[in-house]
DNA sequence: TAGATACTGTACGCTAGCGCACGATTTTAC
DNA sequence: GTAAAATCGTGCGCTAGCGTACAGTATCTA
């Protein structure tokens, strides 16, 4: 599935042990200990835009600890429709059902917004887990956090409109690259919110007239962040709490 | 699938005569030296209709084995509304943050359809785990699948009209409690569904109209079971096929 | 037995969003 | 440089579903 025409431009062998250009946040907790058995099985690659990285059924290769841009996590219809149901960025990673011994995606990964990543062989990552306790923790309670994301973007696709979910996913963009300039497609964002491009038009159209966003081709800048977090609905607010709160070792 | 209009496969009672009204699929695909250390723990309890277990933010006490009737998993938002997001019946258990450490609840959860389950206190089945690797296993596996359910959701809610979920829903209630007869009010389905109960009640006219289920005063008769599985979305198939194939060992 | 409550059917005006289509402009490819 | 493709703005008719309200019937309770 499109991974004939896949191609990673760039493949640099990892350091040894050195914490050099690491962003992912899970790999920036290990202990020592674990990042010396992890960090010599990675791969640094880099994520290139609307790469596909598994559609559903596809046997899980690797993992992807994401260490800058986005990956969006779709669901897939027989007739072609596709909504978005979670992102990853690099507070987390791409592979769950490997944890558990599922080894068939069930959805389709796509990179939203290009950044790279630490690629780990799926059979490597089963045999590595045993090893390294703390890791196996952090990705098992990265599913259970994955998972409250599932559960609100359900609950927002259903009860919130088109304008609020724009903003709400032009905020976890942002956090997740940490940028203001976003190089979107509203042809993209409108199969991200499971809507029209044209619907995406119009609610981009109203936060731009409102002076919170600037669009131009392939492109929405963040103008004012406050009132963009003022547009969203409170979902933005719950699924970034969730994460600000795992991270800081409450629960 | 092929399930024919009304025969619902018999549950074996368990083997080792401790126990016999276990129908929970976890608990009777557990191997006799677990369930030995299980069961002990375990307390059974009535699940009364529409019994809240829990509420956001609520410290988990307990975790619940499913054993007959269904559990519905709300994402509740601030102004009252609620949509469900996931359902818990036999094939699965409640309290799944526990697992990875995590002691608060997310969502509410809230008894749908009557029944059973085996309730064990979360401070015990915290201890008991280590000495389960199976249990433990088939728990971290359940929580995967019930991530897949939520991203089917999530998409579902989305992009389906409602007596398409409102038949997914039907098809799902009829699976896990093994009847063809819901007692369910359309107020409830309305808010399982996210949508006004007169919403339910029209497409529950044209589902009646069309000889499928049979409506009266807080019931729902499923008359036609193959027409229903055609007038469902995928979601419903979808769904259905990662519980069995999970339970049948593949993946 | 009478009143209260719960449940369902229906109806009406209204809005968000769909499907589609056309045109304008910018970017890319040859 | 020119053609093709990508991206965005817009408009129009249409539908599903919303919010609300009211009335009819079944069920429960005192």
């Amino acid at each position: 599935m499109a991974k004939g025409t896949a191609t990673f431009p760039t493949r640099k062998p990892l350091s040894n042990g050195v914490k050099n250009n690491i962003y992912n946040e899970i790999l920036l907790a290990l202990p020592q200990a674990e990042a010396q058995i992890v960090f010599p099985k990675m791969e640094f690659v880099r994520l290139k835009v609307h790469h596909v990285l598994h559609e559903p059924g596809d046997a899980l290769q690797s993992v992807y600890f994401c260490n800058s841009g986005m990956i969006s996590i779709l669901s897939v219809f027989a007739d072609g429709k596709s909504v978005e149901v979670g992102v990853v960025g690099k507070e987390g990673f791409l592979g769950l059902p490997l944890l558990v011994g599922f080894r068939t995606a069930p959805t389709r990964a796509i990179v939203q917004l290009e950044g790279t990543a630490f690629r780990v062989d799926s059979d490597t990552l089963i045999t590595l887990l045993p090893r390294c306790p703390e890791l196996a923790r952090s990705l098992q309670q990265y599913s259970q956090i994955f998972s409250l994301q599932l559960s609100q973007v359900a609950a927002c696709n259903r009860l919130h409109e088109v304008h609020e979910r724009l903003a709400r996913w032009l905020l976890m963009c942002a956090d997740r690259i940490s940028s203001n300039d976003l190089p979107l497609t509203q042809e993209f964002l409108g199969q991200m919110l499971g809507t029209r491009r044209s619907s995406v038009t119009v609610a981009a159209g109203i936060l731009q007239k409102a002076g919170i966003i600037a669009n131009s081709r392939g492109d929405v800048k963040i103008v004012d962040r406050q009132k963009l977090q003022d547009t969203t609905c409170e979902c933005y607010g719950i699924m970034q709490r969730q994460i600000t709160d795992w991270q800081n070792g409450s629960k």
